[in-house]
DNA sequence: GGATCATTATTCGTACACGAACAAAACCGT
DNA sequence: ACGGTTTTGTTCGTGTACGAATAATGATCC
């Protein structure tokens, strides 16, 4: 029920109304290595520049669907109370046995700072435990609780349909295509 | 630089074979070939379901590539120092002339609660400034000073560069696939 | 051995992100 | 005109994200 009404043509931004038809004509042919330098294609533009539009931008794009990804994922999760981040290292942990914290964030793809909090807020929480490690005094191993292991198997199903929603725009073939090129911009 | 020595130690993972036995309702007991990267079936699932992997589905990729091209724009942005949301209300302003401040955050994507937050310090710094609105004195209209103007459009030629930089990984065919893939999944 | 460098974990500060609760103003139907 | 609903903006609390600084330990080189 109540629909979105995400239509925000309110005032202005209703005079125009062109077409994208080509997205950023830099006519790098193939492999523009991330060299730092290369302010802008300047010199030579021969074709006319498309307005730059930021609601446009991969970044801006990426962040929205990434807020849809975390909404719909709060939406499944909302009995589990876990957020993406704590389930990712929960199923991480539950996968791998026992990881040290720092190897725990690089594999889920968090900072040492970030994977701190989220580690503390399981364990507070009873799901995962912290053990000194006595080859390396350094650092601490984490792994899951039996209360934890549980609790992300038992969610894989909520999980899948979490992805299944996310993805539900788009048809199956158009998912694997979409998959496959996303995964290489990580 | 030292190599990032991103590998964790897996044994495991290897002689898995449990099966989930539970997830959602795909009792389908008319198995179709089993080729692998058939892509989800919406509805009934052929048997044999691959393991769950956290870290391949959507949501964890598009945190991740989010993460990236935040990283980008900040490297770009290093100078103007603006972060990536800061640039987007900036540049929508810009491009609009004045909005509420409301509007402006449901133009760039961004809870009442957010926009609060970055409105102000974009004011902070003298890019906006925030005006009573005379006909409904419920809102603030927010309008881009002559300073906030003119770092937005000084800045869009870095902000085509770091969307090249984000997109480099793709071929350009490629990234025009993605993106209109990705405009749907926001 | 001892100096140097790298890794691990922690803490601090800042900035998104959003649910929830709130007050003021506008809107609406009757 | 009135009362109920919606919209707008604010504040609070929690969680993610990360740069920077720090301390302790491990690894390496001379």
């Amino acid at each position: 029920m109540s629909s979105p009404k995400l239509s925000p043509r309110t005032r202005t931004a209703a005079a125009r109304r062109e077409e994208p038809s080509l997205p950023s004509g830099t006519a790098s042919p193939d492999a523009p290595p991330p060299s730092p330098g290369d302010g802008q294609p300047s010199g030579a533009a021969p074709e006319g520049e498309p307005p730059y539009r930021v609601t446009e931008q991969v970044g801006y794009l990426l962040r929205r669907a990434h807020q849809r990804a975390s909404a719909l994922f709060q939406e499944h999760f909302s009995g589990i109370d876990l957020t993406p981040t704590q389930f990712a290292a929960l199923s991480v942990l539950v996968d791998e046995g026992e990881l040290s914290q720092n190897l725990l964030g690089r594999v889920t793809a968090m900072d040492p700072a970030t994977i701190q909090g989220v580690v503390m807020r399981l364990r507070d929480r009873g799901l995962v435990e912290r053990v000194a490690d006595h080859t390396d005094r350094r650092r601490f191993m984490v792994r899951p609780t039996a209360a934890g292991r549980a609790i992300a198997t038992g969610a894989i199903a909520e999980a899948r349909a979490v992805t299944a929603a996310t993805l539900a725009p788009l048809k199956p073939a158009e998912r694997k295509t979409f998959l496959a090129l996303l995964r290489r911009l990580g």
